[in-house]
DNA sequence: TATACTTCCTAACGCTCGTTAGCAAAAAAA
DNA sequence: TTTTTTTGCTAACGAGCGTTAGGAAGTATA
């Protein structure tokens, strides 16, 4: 049963499949017979366009780092804005990362575990250095008076948990657009992060 | 390289190893030789206590999942107490089922896609009907006026989704304990969703 | 035309998988 | 003591795994 195909390069395709396919069963669970079988080829032949499975996920997992540090970097360029609208925007470019390609941020959150090494310390060395961006973010709002927390590990850890819960439920065929869950996700998020009843 | 064994059933310690197992790589990653190893077994050893490696994780996720019901039925017992409060005591209840046994809540939240039919279908109703009492309680309070939020679909999902972070990185021999973590998690959620500045 | 590249095939490699059968020793119960 | 239960072993089963070698078409380039 293949799926059907656009006529995009066929290592593009085996990617978007297979990526699909770690985010339904898992990177173990999915076989490259299974993943041949769903592109309509033989499991041998994908290896004239891979060189490993494990190749696919870290394509899949670090291309995700640089999308996110990409998003980052460009909600937070212009350092003199509020810090609630820098938060807002950093809020709102994740956000559009994680709608973007669901399936890819899926396996960005819940697949890195099956990197080998030395990839999989790179990958949590990253992941780790985006939690601190946000962490320091949130920091510098609260020393400014703009933002309140009781503790600003707590708040960067709920604020992406609540984030990154979304690939698990976003449907690209639902009522509400990317950019309208982004909208409402900071505003329930800052709502209880911004002082309250004072004009930003 | 057996782990240092209490006078537990074995049974009992094939569940705790595999779940901790299950937990670091994943169901599918996870041999039942590996396993025998870590307990100081051959893989047919096991056999005398369990039926088959996905009975172990059946255990696990319906076991977990009764855990949840019945913290949250406690929380929700008094009917009569503010919303906030019920809120408050389920946010609490969930807090403490996953620190009691954060391994267990990791697989549970993350290799269920691994039971088969029909046990997977019957733990995602499950999955889904707990979400379902979250969403009542916090429309329930929209109603009442003591909550405020833009959504209550949202909000139950953003609420569950920070809870459920927490086996992430949640750590035993942590500075905070787990009713600390369920108290500071429930004061900046709630502060996100509790009316502004009216007192309860 | 000849040459190279892309694409896919068949067949097989060594290995690991979950699980079972049959047996044996130790521990508990009678 | 005898009997039963618990616990564990060895050896093997059929199956599936990721991957490779070597070849053969089709397509683009020269």
């Amino acid at each position: 049963m293949p799926t059907v195909a656009p006529q995009r390069s066929r290592k593009a395709q085996i990617d978007r499949t297979a990526t699909a396919m770690f985010r339904a069963r898992g990177f173990a669970a999915t076989s490259m017979r299974e993943l041949a079988t769903e592109l309509g080829l033989e499991a041998g032949s994908l290896y004239s366009h891979i060189k490993s499975k494990e190749e696919i996920l870290h394509r899949v997992c670090f291309g995700l780092a640089e999308d996110f540090f990409a998003g980052f970097a460009a909600a937070t360029a212009q350092g003199s804005a509020p810090i609630a609208t820098q938060l807002r925007q950093a809020i709102e470019a994740h956000v559009r990362v994680l709608t973007r390609d669901s399936a890819a941020s899926a396996v960005f959150l819940h697949e890195w575990r099956h990197l080998s090494e030395p990839a999989r310390t790179e990958f949590l060395a990253l992941r780790d250095r985006y939690e601190v961006a946000f962490r320091a973010l949130i920091q510098r709002g609260m020393a400014q008076g703009e933002l309140h927390a009781p503790d600003a590990v707590f708040a960067a850890l709920t604020l992406l948990a609540s984030l990154n819960w979304l690939p698990a439920w976003y449907r690209p065929d639902g009522k509400l657009t990317p950019d309208e869950i982004a909208h409402r996700l900071a505003e329930q998020l800052l709502s209880g992060l911004r002082r309250t009843e004072e004009p930003v």
